[in-house]
DNA sequence: CAGATAAAGTAACCATTGGTTATTTAAAAA
DNA sequence: TTTTTAAATAACCAATGGTTACTTTATCTG
């Protein structure tokens, strides 16, 4: 079995999805193309083609790490022992803060674009990641509501509190300022943001009369 | 004076937006090519860089009649003798109804980008119509929740407010259903949505103990 | 009617980009 | 030593937005 030129072409992988995660995240997706990926991974554009296929196959397999850390934070306070409204403000906010960080990355996320149908593999690591946080969003919701499992009222409730998540991070998608001055700037937005649809969900399952 | 180039130098100009107008709706602004609209509008693809410089432009130029439509029923809806949560209501359905028809503009009117801070004229019309059309939302808004005008309260509600509608539009942003079909799905969705919003804000500016 | 004017077409061109395809080089494996 | 194989090199392609020089044609004006 071969093991240096194993090391050695794992180490040019890396070296391209390092280079990749550095410039998508500087420039933006769009604005850098695949030579200067390439310049910046010192190695050939036609090595990326090589072991990534194309541009969105390379941004795709750059977001799966990325995801699944951000799904294991979101599994913790799911499963967790927060009571529900807890565990839904805090996954909320990691929410957000993870699509500031890699808003380089929001099409992957949001946009049905990125949902591959000419694949081999119908079952792409990325949808599944995805699907499975979607998942864990209306879980979270429906403790929070104590809606019955697979309800239509849950499934609306569920797609309510994503349009506002969707439209906090949208609205800053292009945004020169860094994540972390967002998150000083306007995180009493965003937790108000949260509390008012919960208020919301809160009084319209127990309406005041 | 010349009138008869002028009218000619005039329709060129109209086939040209109509022409535009058809195909990024049909297809959408990134897949439409210049010589496409040319070809669709009866001039050659030079002739469109005389009248509208480039494509953003074209663009651009394209989205003020639409805008200024939409202004209009909004502004009714403002300072009409609805009561404010009702006109809020239909201000919202308005606001989604004219994002979901005119999808393809939808950087126009979300993404900072299209705000060409390299422009002679830095009040460009199609910042007025959105700035305006800013101000009419928390006008709006403010007669709902009863907030002081100017006050920080004001400006988060209204961001918050508009969190929602960014997010309802920006789902289903690249969505293959039509406007029409779209509506008629998730219109009740929608009105929920909104409805939760108010519920939210309305207990929380009026606790409930 | 004749010449000036201006709208628009034609056609060639440019740079950039994503992507592809030989062919070669060099190091590691057999 | 011979064979693999990772990777570089370099050339190429097609599409795209955008530009420019030159020409045609319809209209306006004297």
């Amino acid at each position: 079995m071969p093991r240096k030129k194993q090391v050695r072409s794992e180490q040019t992988k890396q070296d391209i999805l390092n280079a990749a995660g550095r410039l998508f995240a500087a420039k933006g997706y769009d604005a850098v193309t695949m030579r200067e990926v390439a310049k910046e991974a010192g190695c050939s554009h036609t090595a990326i083609y090589i072991y990534f296929g194309d541009k969105e196959a390379l941004l795709h397999e750059l977001s799966i790490p990325a995801l699944t850390e951000l799904q294991l934070q979101i599994e913790e306070k799911v499963s967790g022992k927060l009571e529900p409204e807890e565990a839904l403000r805090r996954i909320s906010l990691d929410f957000i803060r993870f699509c500031l960080i890699h808003r380089n990355m929001h099409h992957i996320f949001f946009e049905a674009r990125s949902i591959r149908v000419d694949e081999a593999e119908p079952e792409l690591e990325i949808n599944r990641v995805r699907n499975g946080m979607f998942r864990l969003l209306m879980q979270a919701v429906q403790q929070c509501l104590n809606l019955p499992e697979g309800s239509g009222r849950l499934l609306s409730a569920t797609r309510i509190y994503f349009y506002l998540l969707h439209g906090i991070v949208g609205t800053y998608q292009l945004s020169e300022e860094s994540a972390e001055d967002l998150m000083d700037r306007l995180l009493l937005t965003f937790r108000e943001a949260i509390e008012v649809l919960l208020l919301g969900f809160r009084a319209q399952h127990a309406p005041d009369k």
